[in-house]
DNA sequence: GAACTGAACGAACGCTGTTCTATAGACACG
DNA sequence: CGTGTCTATAGAACAGCGTTCGTTCAGTTC
């Protein structure tokens, strides 16, 4: 009977950043407790697995592509974190505690919203399909629950009532994500050409011109608007037409 | 050297799918050259996929899974269909095809749209965790487009300029597949319990009065207010938002 | 009747996340 | 100062994934 390690051992650590300490506490760091050669730390674990993202993708991260980069084997990181899923709950925790929030401001709530957003829409953009992991990880992280908190008190700032507030910020959020992951996937998909994906516009208009002009009209018609749009235009309308809307209530 | 299939089989069927014929054309579907016992057909495994999606779950969705369901091996869908990704592609290009666009009408273009992206929001919640496979799919694929043709016709018959309305329904699009995946996630995550996956209110209240109150007044402050809402009512709210603030220009 | 075609399928490959197991080094204690 | 406990480190393995290879063989065609 294995008398040890029952369920205790990186799960407590887990559970203690979700309910009680300050924010991102004191960084010990140092190898605490040498074993072989020099230990490894979750903050250690949490960093190579974003550099791999960074210059690989989110679907280049694997538990052995981490191990490798540390010189060991995948079991080695289950001292350090729970799952895979813990990971990459860690991973969205160190990005979302990057993101500065600033002073509320009545005056200028309406900007500072869209600061934020975009501050999540780059930081997401820099580590490419983490997006997918931001989407699939529980809403009561700190960290995550940091810039609602954030956010909540710009818009509360504005005037705008409670619940319309509480909800608009969950759907800012869900959009950013949604978009980051979107532009992700298409980037990635355009690396390899392989198949018939396009990158160009070009292409894209070839595409809509061959379309069948009875059962496609407005496509066809208004192609070059479909495609409208440099660098983050449709990100910037959208982010604006909900803080439009929201405004104006 | 193998001098046949090279790479003409299923590829050329899902060629013929993006660029030629009408939508849905003939339904020859009767087993043409009668194989081992009753031949496959990529429509056979398309509703067998979406059987086990309805039933399991989008990640539960594997080749094996649908090969067993069809009494085979995995290999033998490769004769059907090009890729895993090639199959979720078929799958969201069934659901698109369910989705019955009004027309267009002047007077009522926003609720139009808002039932439309109802219409989808159900649809692809009749399939859990269906929406990964569509935020990922080519968005030149034929319904995919059509549905987005419908949508455009509505938007400009409510007398929205092109590149606006182009750009409201691509975030439209994007919002309602977020969300769906989003709910999925969370009904998926919620059904097994094992960790601190809460799903009741009073929890989600126990954990709102749990954080520091220096550090999250809002967030307290307004815990009511954040987890309010029954069914589809966030929902609703960033929809209406949406096209409020699209009206109103 | 013989040649050909292409769907079916068993077997295998490389990959994934994860667990079991033993080991070995640092610390606490007598 | 020796000894024992604790636990992080890994090697090896497991089940499952998508996909490919090579073979078999029913049906069509000449």
């Amino acid at each position: 009977m294995s008398s040890y390690g029952e369920h205790v051992n990186p799960r407590e650590r887990r559970a203690a950043r979700h309910l009680p300490t300050d924010v991102r506490a004191v960084e010990d760091g140092e190898p605490r407790s040498g074993r072989r050669r020099k230990p490894i730390t979750v903050d250690q674990v949490v960093d190579t697995a974003l550099t791999v993202v960074a210059a690989e993708g989110y679907e280049a991260l694997t538990m052995r592509r981490v191990a490798d980069a540390l010189q060991t084997g995948p079991a080695s990181l289950y001292a350090h974190v729970v799952n895979k899923a813990d990971l990459d709950e860690l991973l969205i925790g160190r990005l979302n505690a990057e993101i500065v929030l600033p002073e509320p401001d009545p005056a200028s709530w309406q900007q500072q919203i869209r600061d934020v957003c975009t501050q999540m829409r780059d930081q997401y953009l820099r580590y490419p399909g983490i997006s997918r992991a931001a989407l699939a990880a529980v809403p009561t992280n700190l960290d995550t629950m940091r810039i609602a908190e954030g956010m909540l008190g710009i818009v509360l700032a504005g005037g705008i009532p409670p619940r319309t507030a509480a909800w608009a910020i969950d759907a800012l959020a869900l959009y950013v994500n949604a978009y980051t992951l979107e532009l992700s996937m298409l980037h990635r998909h355009s690396a390899d050409q392989d198949d018939g994906w396009m990158v160009s516009r070009d292409e894209l208009l070839r595409r809509f011109a061959a379309l069948p002009a009875d059962d496609f009209p407005h496509t066809k018609g208004h192609a070059a608007e479909l495609i409208a749009g440099e660098g983050h235009d449709r990100f910037d309308f959208t982010v604006s037409l909900m803080i439009g809307g929201l405004a104006q209530r």
